[in-house]
DNA sequence: CTGAAAGCGCTAACAT
DNA sequence: ATGTTAGCGCTTTCAG
């Protein structure tokens, strides 16, 4: 592995041992116009890939932007243009598996069509209040950004975009007036309550995400919609908040209550927490409580037992929200909402109910 | 919660319904000075924070600007300057923990300090080969940049930069001329076999990295001297490739062999994996074997038993990143190497080994 | 198909 | 302490 400097190709000379760096300009429109012996207007369009420029003429300009290492000057194009082939992704927190997926395919996907990335963390830190995001974008030049909700640090959170602003939402039910793209948690949690069911258990507890989370309450509200349409009456929703250790506390009052053979948590950090409660408690898994739990994190196939559990596209996610964002910066009016299936994944921490042991 | 469009504050008027949107361009600093009565000149010089305007005109200033709620052009501002106020982030993978932390950390110190962060995506997603960064960066405007290595993925790349590009490497070992960040590598590996030794284990088998990372280079060397001067002499390093899955196949190995009592594994991962093998045979830990992780995961705790680690402060590495940077924008020459402790994470996977089981 | 002119919004350099 | 002038590198508009 090497990773040196490089000097600049135009750049023969030492350094200029000045205190502020970057003084540094590459070649301009003008020095390749020059080189080329055509005016900067024509290297315009060349550079823009416009249809109308002769082959020879084109040739030769490209050769001159190829020999003087010519790159365009984004600041210019946008002072001049108003478009800054940029989109800005606003979010609260990166520290979870999802939302860095996401966000990765939010880069690959954007710097694929040529835009880059802007990270707009809207929680100031120094107050650490959600602050004037409006303000923020209107100096932040982005041609559209997408928002990666954390509904439940948004409560009293007014996100106000300016009017003309592209916009994508990544959460279910975000409201008035956006694009919304989300995994579809309705259809998940169907999934994982069902397979649970046909395994032959009687009831299905519920740990939850926080009731301030669209995502938790879509996938609680599918789990007890698919508990009733078989005919079963819902316990109440156990609310963690998305942790382990909150999955742990509630697993640890559910394993005490012998009748609990099934237990769908809403995401595979809460379902960890309580099969470790299970441990503790010595009952077996998969023999004596069944656990399901939804994402599929990396790690999920090597907990102990593997668990069963519902994968979500990040990537797709983070795909099809550049997709619809860059619509609409065209100008194009695309699907409003976009939803994204999950997959059941089958592992060893899923099975019938003991026999004699449910309810 | 609600997310509303607001609509600008000097625009009453309908939508344009226009097609390429965007057209909107917010009041110019022109605008400002005309409704201030003074020159533009003046309006920079409040706006940049200058001392020589008198209170009474700077007052003027401040309240035209916010009358017409005025935001500063970034583009021109940039154009005219050649600096940015923007920092960029070359990675290659998001998608794993430290590295989203420590994107976290840096965008949060950058914004903290008025700098923008830009994702710049090394891995040309079309070729899937790493392509030209060093065109990428003098297109993409940025007064320095924050390279997080993921090492074994860097085998044949060189990354050149523009000679007075101000830059900080995430990794150790990074080569020349280059300001390093990074984890104490030697410390935590150190302290990591340490503990498995106080603990009366006779020899420490280790699971280690890729072997083109240097983060695993340097733990890996790190065990071996720790047992050394112990009057050990250290195994073979086992290779895993940093994933649970990794683990457990070794970790499979690894438990046939009743010698074992300790491992030391080089990322939590692979100790879940290596700990998935342990109960897959029937060892029990941490009465048969006792195994030490390194990240602190998040879900560490939860692990089934919880695991001891080794834990990383990928926050102090992110803010000492940009810190770093920023000095050296300024045109400081801040310390050249920066190196961030570890801590020992002791919960339930380590212990003594059992009696007259170890070698 | 190509070029000339104008100006995007800002700041550096020089007046006053 | 404030204003004037010039121009960053590009694209848009209009002429040829």
């Amino acid at each position: 592995m090497t990773l040196s400097h490089s000097s600049f190709p135009d750049l023969g000379d030492g350094n200029a041992a000045s205190h502020h760096a970057r003084t540094t300009r590459g070649p301009s429109m003008a020095d390749v116009a020059r080189e080329a012996g055509v005016s900067s207007q024509t290297v315009s369009r060349v550079a823009n890939g416009l249809s109308n420029v002769e082959e020879t003429t084109k040739k030769r300009v490209l050769d001159a932007m190829q020999k003087l290492g010519y790159r365009p000057n984004r600041a210019a194009r946008a002072l001049k243009s108003g478009r800054f082939k940029s989109i800005g992704v606003i979010m609260f927190t990166l520290s979870t598996f999802g939302n860095m997926r996401t966000l990765d395919a939010i880069a690959t996907a954007a710097s694929r069509a040529g835009y880059s990335v802007t990270l707009i963390p809207l929680t100031d830190p120094t107050t650490g209040k959600v602050s004037g995001a409006y303000h923020q974008l209107r100096e932040q030049q982005v041609d559209g950004v997408v928002i990666i909700f954390e509904a439940h640090l948004l409560d009293h959170a007014d996100i106000a975009l300016p009017e003309d602003l592209p916009a994508v939402v990544i959460d279910s039910n975000a409201g008035s007036g956006y694009s919304v793209v989300d995994t579809d948690q309705h259809q998940g949690a169907r999934l994982a309550t069902e397979h649970l069911l046909e395994l032959g258990h009687r009831q299905v507890w519920h740990i939850g995400g926080p009731d301030s989370s669209f995502s938790a309450l879509h996938r609680a509200e599918s789990w007890k919609q698919t508990l009733e349409e078989a005919g079963i009456k819902a316990p109440e929703v156990l609310h963690g908040d998305w942790s382990a250790e909150s999955g742990y506390r509630i697993g640890l009052e559910l394993g005490k209550n012998p009748a609990v053979s099934a237990i769908f948590a809403a995401n595979d950090q809460m379902a960890l927490g309580a099969m470790r409660a299970m441990h503790e408690l010595g009952r077996a898994i998969p023999e004596d409580v069944s656990i399901v739990g939804f994402d599929d994190l990396e790690e999920a196939a090597s907990f102990w037992p593997p668990l069963t559990t519902i994968r979500q596209d990040f990537h797709a996610v983070g795909r099809l929200s550049i997709e619809n964002l860059l619509h609409q910066i065209a100008g194009d009016t695309p699907a409003r909402d976009v939803s994204v299936p999950t997959r059941l994944m089958v592992r060893k921490s899923t099975a019938p109910p003991a026999p004699g042991r449910s309810v």
